[in-house]
DNA sequence: GCTTTTTTTGCATGCGTATGCAATTTTCTT
DNA sequence: AAGAAAATTGCATACGCATGCAAAAAAAGC
């Protein structure tokens, strides 16, 4: 490479790099007279460097307008300081409230967030081999579930992988939920306590542990009380099917009067369908409550009775485990259960009587009670 | 680096890569008895390769579990192939959605997405920073404003900006918009055509070009009629702002009878408020409009009409935009508006008669017409 | 079959940074 | 002030891949 033109750098300040060329730590040590080591050492927390260097380097670097090059430092550090983030689809309206704290937690701790999202859960597998080319130090995987042989890779290359709002079996997978069985069992006292007779349940992902939990709670809290019919419809986290699934329970000869819907998501959808489509009074005819608490949950429109999933806890523990196995460079198969809470609102009759469900917590008070 | 143990790999086929070091091209060529580069080449589309040697290549890689390293090759090629996109808060409903529908049209070109998020507007240089070090081929931002510096240094480092739903003056940064103009002033037609006499608007970010826009052309429909006088209030695109703005408009001596609120998302609350906190109905006391065509716009519980924000073909001509820039490595300044049309339902009174704005584009039609 | 053209291959090097190690400078001891 | 200890610095190299160039092999032409 030709020393060409004078070596002195354009004299004036200000951030204008040479168009179209980075600048590099080399040409700011030479700037600086230092070595490309000293400046590399400027810039990383914690080495060896003299406060005098280090403020002829910055210096230098400001002239410049250096900025270290995250992808060589990659190369060498074997750490791309970067989380791949998977969530199939964002319609569930706790996604972005998910997406913001991720985001905030993990750019506070320095790493950045690599998003694949837009494709309808199959086929994921191309996207999976574009997350691995860029070496991202960790997986997060929220509203998908990993095949076994992909989880299998992971552990393999050294990538740690959490599920996010959701269980897997995997011997090599971490996992953050809410307390979906608490949940349903909750509801299923609430809704009992509030003298309901024919009780229903609609799904989200059938499939999935989520939903698979929240409806086991459900069953278990009603059994408790000796009723085990429960209507079922799936809603498959779709609006449509959701829908169509409402259709269907309040058509029957003998209509539920007390729904539980897999999400507030779903929810939403079912309270538009009683209202609008049958002419059902909520909560007066048919009492229904969701899981989640999204924000849509609280308006008076709505005014929907639903189990909170804390996602500030949520996303807390999904950062923390994912740095505690990369910082140790391990994989750990740690499962975190973050509790929530009934948030009581309108959408469902209120009992008479205080509630508490069988371990003794409380989910329910009339005013100035507790 | 000593060659070590016995040159052959485990013989067994299988993805299971030696455990916590990633598999190089080296490794794959001493497999397959080629040099390096013929494997670099064979993962290289159009790469001069013998169909007979990328086989033998892929073969190899297949049975090591290799993956090419695209932070090594960011450093060759000088270019990541991975986007930053900037959504300082993904409140507005219209993100999840945006945001679905460009990480997919980005994967379909072999791009990926550095998403930041999760900090309100102010204090994005520490982000800005980040961004720069990962050297992203291009810059998306959305829901937040540049500073003219910054868009400067991106412009120094070839980097170009693409804005997406709001203008710049920046005569280096590039754009994607609704036509906000339009969409103001066929709302003002529309309300004006529905025998509406007092009128309102309801602000989202006031400094935003989107927001200018679609107040200005608010302002200038009615203009046309003769209307001056707009009563306004500010919402910032906040919640909490816009049941505050709404209050103070419908608590008013002479409250307005059409308001225009500046995003679907505000519109929503307001009408949560004229309902819930002043038992107005909708739309026989007061008409309430919006902008985006968000989902829940079309539940029968708000059924609101709103103008179309065409967030595919928005998404689509950022992508474009950007591929364009980056394959010519050239800064472009190109600003590119997405036509949208009324979507009339029932939160805001029907005109009599079939509406068309100056432009003689036809807005509203009663049945069996058009 | 032999030359010319084309295709394929390997060698060598560079991309920008981090880091072990030895050389050098600074600071501390006595 | 001289020697020992500590702090700082530069050198050299590695990280994993892409690519220009020349050598080798294959294909085409006569």
């Amino acid at each position: 490479m030709p020393a060409g033109g004078g070596g002195a750098p354009r004299p004036e300040g200000g951030p204008a790099a040479s168009l179209r060329h980075a600048v590099t730590a080399e040409e700011v040590a030479r700037r600086a007279g230092v070595s490309q080591s000293a400046v590399s050492r400027a810039f990383t927390p914690g080495a060896s460097v003299a406060p005098r260097t280090r403020e002829k380097v910055l210096a230098a670097a400001r002239e410049l307008g250096y900025r270290p090059n995250a992808m060589a430092r990659t190369l060498t550090t074997n750490r791309s300081r970067i989380i791949g983030v998977v969530m199939a689809y964002l319609d569930n309206l706790i996604y972005p409230d998910v997406l913001e704290k991720l985001a905030a937690g993990l750019q506070r701790r320095g790493y950045q967030m690599l998003l694949f999202t837009g494709f309808k859960d199959r086929h994921s597998d191309p996207v999976f081999e574009q997350i691995m080319q860029y070496r991202v130090d960790g997986l997060l995987l929220a509203s998908t579930t990993l095949s076994s042989d992909l989880a299998d890779e992971c552990a393999a290359a050294g990538v740690p992988v959490v599920m996010f709002n959701r269980m897997t079996e995997h011997p090599l997978c971490s996992s953050v939920t809410s307390d979906n069985r608490t949940g349903g069992r909750q509801i299923a006292e609430f809704l009992v306590a509030g003298g309901h007779r024919r009780f229903a349940y609609i799904a989200g992902a059938a499939i999935s542990s989520t939903n698979r939990d929240r409806e086991a709670g459900f069953r278990e809290g009603l059994l408790r009380h000796g009723i085990a019919q429960v209507d079922y419809a799936e809603g498959n986290l779709e609006l449509a099917d959701t829908r169509a699934a409402a259709r269907g329970l309040f058509a029957a000869d003998e209509p539920p009067d007390a729904v539980f819907v897999g999400s507030d998501h779903m929810a939403l959808a079912v309270i538009e369908v009683a209202r609008h489509e049958f002419g059902l009074r909520v909560p007066d005819d048919v009492s229904i409550v969701g899981y989640d608490d999204v924000g849509a949950a609280s308006w008076p429109s709505f005014s929907l009775t639903s189990f909170t999933l804390p996602v500030g806890p949520m996303v807390d523990a999904a950062v923390e485990l994912m740095m505690e196995q990369i910082e140790s460079s391990s994989i750990l198969s740690h499962h975190r259960v973050a509790p929530g809470r009934l948030a009581v609102r309108g959408s469902a009759r209120l009992p008479a009587e205080p509630v508490r469900d069988r371990d003794g917590t409380l989910i329910w008070a009339p005013d100035g009670m507790e």
